[in-house]
DNA sequence: CGTATAGTTGACTCATATCAATCTACGTGG
DNA sequence: CCACGTAGATTGATATGAGTCAACTATACG
């Protein structure tokens, strides 16, 4: 349902014109589309936040590092989310690509000129930045509170709800990367994983980890004590 | 600087005009502000958010519940804060008072009435939202990734920035409310405070433990190790 | 194919939680 | 104003869930 609103509101902001860009090594320019290869960063922390993303194809992770290098995920961003969207001047996350990543760009000051003008952009961009702080308030309770297999259920019922096709969940992102995300490590994630499995509560499609099923979603959502 | 803005914000919009509200066992009218006792709610999650609220005196915790009782509280509102401003039509946490609290009252509709006409009124909604965001994502980041040393350091240093007067912190919350703030026990919160009395980074006022200086703030600083 | 990267699993450690015993401050009623 | 009771805080002893270190296996990629 936001899914829509926020997807109007990108290509109606994306129709307000070309965006010039200089391409670097990592980046393929087509219009107002950017590739980026696995692992390569789309804008950095304290960086000018001038643009809005949208991904179209692939995935993103969203984080913050400590100085010694301790790193927490905040968000993935999955075919269709909108990323980047600041109300300061600076990006308040690393933005890299989890996969080769194709995202649609939005002028910032485009987005806020439409939104000075026009009630209704002004009411979704309110809208995608309350979206955005639901999900931190959840997550600061599965942070806080909730035990490595209560974490790792919550993970899957998300990403179940977020990309499952037919039963299937491709997971794009690495056991390490679903541990910053969680706040823990990934051989604990592994262990969650692999436990989950015994249970019989999840499947892995042949021998590819990274292909779950989900076998038990009553079992998933009573572990994933949701508030 | 956005206090000031979302005062006049505030201001603003309880000149709007008087709220009629039924008073309950806990609450005492006097105009659109009301007084609240000590541990009493003032709204609950899910609850209908019809109303927004602004600190007067005192202190207010807003926390999310398992359903085994974990507690997680993802901020603490103190004088001139606003909170309960929800863009859905629920809240998404239980507001309660810490100690003995009035707050001012503003009717969420007029509020969304005038964010409707004036342009200004409803950056200030998207700005404070964004504030909110932004301490959601910096809690994450804490909650997944700090030491207990660590995350009462920061919490120190978060209070010292909003509630020191003259050097000393009359902190409103019990170590209990620190703790689930924190995602700690409370006898972690006291051992850390314990630790950094020891470590002459910190120091009480008189025998009242609830009565901080900050003897170091560059070692404070060094341990919340701010992203 | 073979090399590098990702994932699993086991043994052990450690930070924080849990359980428990004081200790202290504060509000209440005599 | 003082004695008492209660809630909050500290501190100690112990338990435990998750982290660390390490070996091994599997998968992807050139």
């Amino acid at each position: 349902m936001f899914v829509r609103i926020t997807n109007d509101l990108a290509y109606r902001a994306i129709s307000f014109g070309e965006l010039g860009i200089a391409g670097d090594s990592n980046q393929k320019v087509s219009l107002n589309e950017f590739t980026y290869k696995k692992g390569s960063e789309i804008y950095g922390e304290k960086e000018p936040a001038d643009y809005v993303y949208q991904v179209k194809a692939g995935s993103v992770r969203s984080y913050k590092l400590l100085p010694d290098g301790r790193r927490q995920i905040g968000a993935f961003h999955l075919v269709g989310d909108i990323f980047g969207l600041e109300n300061g001047s600076e990006h308040r996350f690393t933005a890299e690509a989890i996969v080769n990543t194709t995202v649609r760009l939005i002028k910032r000051r485009s987005l806020e000129m439409m939104a000075e003008s026009d009630a209704m952009v002004s009411r979704n961009l309110l809208g995608m930045t309350t979206e955005n702080l639901e999900h931190a308030e959840n997550h600061m309770l599965l942070l806080g509170r909730k035990t490595s297999l209560e974490r790792v259920a919550a993970f899957l019922v998300e990403m179940d709800r977020r990309l499952a096709a037919a039963g299937v969940m491709p997971l794009p992102m690495s056991r390490r990367d679903i541990a910053d995300y969680l706040g823990l490590t990934l051989e604990t994630v592994s262990r969650a994983l692999s436990r989950l499995h015994e249970l019989g509560i999840i499947g892995f499609i042949g021998t590819n980890r990274r292909q779950i099923t989900l076998l038990n979603r009553r079992q998933l959502a009573t572990l994933d004590l949701q508030n």
